[in-house]
DNA sequence: CGTATCCTCAAACGATCGTTTGAACTACTC
DNA sequence: GAGTAGTTCAAACGATCGTTTGAGGATACG
């Protein structure tokens, strides 16, 4: 009775990859509808707008992605043996397996971005859907650096994400070498970054 | 004999202002004329077509930046009581003050697009007119951090350039109380920017 | 004054944009 | 198998894009 849903998932990767690469004004929908293989009318028959589909490509990611962080911290907030490393490894892990399985690994950069164009019906649209993820993390941060005054935990949680929002749209320079598999190299970067992260949070 | 050099410089002013609210493709040239009471054939007259526009908007600021941050590294590079907090100051200061004055304060949010976007040719201009200076940078941080290797050295290096460039393009939540001066509320800043990276960077 | 140079202007160019239309095709119900 | 709802299609819509044109204004020099 769907056979429609194969043709709006083919709109959305189409235009995750286009978005991630030329903007999402410099993507048009008829290079869209042309790299999917669909009909130039057939993204308004099925997201009404080109801007519904830009929300629709993020919630397609958004979702299991917020899913799997708040499923992660879930499993480690409030005990006493959490560690910093341990939320930061729960918000950062489940960006990392989407930029390397389910072909979301463009999805990052089109999130990056979001972040630079200052676009307010988006980033309404994000704070809405998704603004209460960040503020559990936001908690549990609170509770594992009590030392940090407010203002410089939100300081530090903002810097934190420019961090990690740059270096998981891929201008990380660091290449994964010919002898080292995608699995190690993943465990490697989540290492890099958390490393970095826990420290920039801890700083005197 | 030049009475162009107003125009040139109100397209400029313009242009920056524009490209920073709705990006490259975003700004019409329609718009940014308007805004800069020129006539709309001024852009191709005096700077060849819009993509030469882009560049000397980039151009404009950062050859300024570049010459700043580059003579604050001069006075403290190679002397033996450096800090990583001086190098870090010198990269950062001056990206802060043009933040505040002659009216570039909105040229990181310009930049800070530009990181975003893989525009080949874009990336190929700051990296032929201003690779040097990060170059500069990095054999000073190399020097005062030699326990890191060459991997993660950039590693580290890339996460504070994307770090500082979300915090200072505009994304800081922490915005300046009525009761603090701006030099006092420039200065705090630069305080967590710096305070944030050189722990970031001592990482264990 | 005449002319040469630099600049500005309104108007138009062809291309491309997001969106709409109405007909054709498909699959399922009665 | 006629009817219906859902989907795809080629074609066209008006709007806007970056760029070009050629006439005209401004200024300086002989």
């Amino acid at each position: 009775m769907n056979s429609s849903a194969s043709t709006k998932e083919r709109i959305l990767t189409a235009a995750e990859a286009l978005f991630a690469q030329r903007g999402f004004e410099g993507a048009s929908l008829r290079q869209l509808t042309a790299a999917a293989g669909v009909n130039l009318a057939a993204v308004n028959y099925h997201f009404g707008s080109k801007d519904h589909l830009v929300e629709q490509v993020f919630k397609r990611r958004l979702d299991q992605l917020n899913a799997r962080r708040l499923a992660a911290l879930k499993q480690i907030s409030g005990q006493p043996e959490t560690t910093l490393e341990d939320v930061l490894a729960a918000f950062i892990r489940p960006a990392l397996d989407l930029s390397h399985d389910g072909g979301g690994g463009l999805f990052m950069r089109v999130l990056a971005r979001a972040f630079a164009e200052h676009d307010d019906d988006l980033r309404k649209f994000l704070s809405e859907n998704y603004g209460h993820v960040m503020r559990q993390f936001t908690a549990e941060f609170a509770r594992l650096l009590p030392g940090l005054s407010k203002e410089e935990l939100y300081w530090r949680i903002d810097l934190v994400t420019g961090a990690l929002t740059h270096a998981m749209s891929g201008f990380g320079i660091i290449q994964r070498k010919s002898d080292v598999s995608e699995t190690t190299h993943r465990e490697q970067t989540a290492e890099h970054l958390i490393r970095f992260a826990a420290s920039g949070l801890r700083a005197p």
